[in-house]
DNA sequence: CGATTTTTGAATCATTTAGTTCGAATTACC
DNA sequence: GGTAATTCGAACTAAATGATTCAAAAATCG
């Protein structure tokens, strides 16, 4: 069993950890990181000002902590949605809509903090974060075509690794209409599309 | 004849507008809009600060003419490529490529202006023009799948609109793996499976 | 040359911003 | 209850940033 909340001593804080770093994923997720201030990030938390330097430290630090927190949730999710017990077709369009849902959900910013606002960010350890997180997700792609040659699904000479890439190249771009303001409606549609392109006939 | 330059009285500045201009695309390319400072601006263009005020405005108004200018001039190259008489097959592609080429020039900042940093300006206007520049590159996609069902490229029941939207969203994809640093070679051989991957064999 | 027009560079102003400090408040431990 | 530990809120500092002002410079026109 994981040890729970040590009791300790001094003034308890008025907010949870885990919370206020959710809504400082939304703070950066909506206006950018340079766009941010840590007045900004100090409404948008319900946290102190020295609280939020004391704990999370500067606004780089605590944006890459949001940042990688986005990341695995996401990740985690896009597996899930990847890799559950389904058809080939089906799972790919299960990863597309998930796509088109998360970056078109009402109570957050539109589009995505991986793929609008991280890539922005002038720095070489959010760059390499996300160079490796896009790897991760196109292997988890490769994997799905993969156990779909294995099922028959598809022929074994399939391109895994360039039809990989395609979806990941039309999930960038749902994305980037769903932070244009297309609606969910009619992006939910075009992964559907999407799905059956990559798919022979 | 369109009246040159008429020789004014007082001083004469010391830049081109115009070349003044192609350097604050540069600038606010590379580092975003709420990246950029006024100073940034003024030794990235070099231009004083009252000139920059005086010619340009404040940096929203320079910001949205650097992106009208912007978006003109890859419109025309767009369209180039897009309806230059070729086969269906090389306009995508030589569409396609060029979104690479241009994502990838040394020399300018990666991704792209529209694409990668004004959809993260939080102004109403830029939101606007950004929505029409993305209906106008679909709009021309479907002109080039239009004229291909005339010449008997494709069949009349080919699905336009939905072929079009998928060749911008992967144009959009390739321009964000462009921005995250992925060679130029590697995103035209993409480019190339991509203009296959949306035609019928 | 002298008057006029326009641009330039430097200095300046007011505001915003990141980051810190410090006393008051709130809890656990004895 | 008293003390130590911890957090909170407000005020503060120093640096940056956006925007303006103004005299000097540089050109044309008469």
């Amino acid at each position: 069993m994981i040890q729970k909340s040590i009791r300790r001593r001094g003034r308890p804080r008025n907010f949870k950890e885990s919370a206020a770093l959710e809504k400082a994923i939304q703070v950066f997720w909506s206006k950018g990181y340079d766009g941010v201030t840590v007045d900004d990030l100090v409404a948008g938390m319900g946290v102190g000002r020295p609280s939020l330097y004391s704990i999370f430290g500067d606004k780089r630090t605590l944006f890459l902590r949001a940042l990688r927190t986005y990341a695995e949730r996401k990740g985690a999710l896009t597996a899930n949605a990847l890799l559950s017990p389904h058809s080939l077709r089906e799972s790919l369009a299960s990863f597309l809509r998930y796509t088109v849902t998360s970056a078109t959900d009402k109570g957050s910013a539109s589009g995505c903090l991986l793929m609008c606002v991280a890539p922005l960010v002038n720095d070489a350890e959010v760059r390499r974060f996300l160079r490796n997180a896009a790897a991760a997700a196109v292997a988890l792609v490769e994997r799905r075509f993969q156990s779909g040659i294995s099922a028959g699904e598809i022929p074994s000479d399939f391109p895994v690794a360039a039809r990989a890439k395609q979806v990941l190249d039309l999930a960038r771009g749902l994305t980037m209409r769903a932070q244009m303001g297309v609606s969910r409606k009619a992006l939910l549609k075009d992964a559907e599309e999407a799905a059956d392109l990559v798919l022979p006939p």
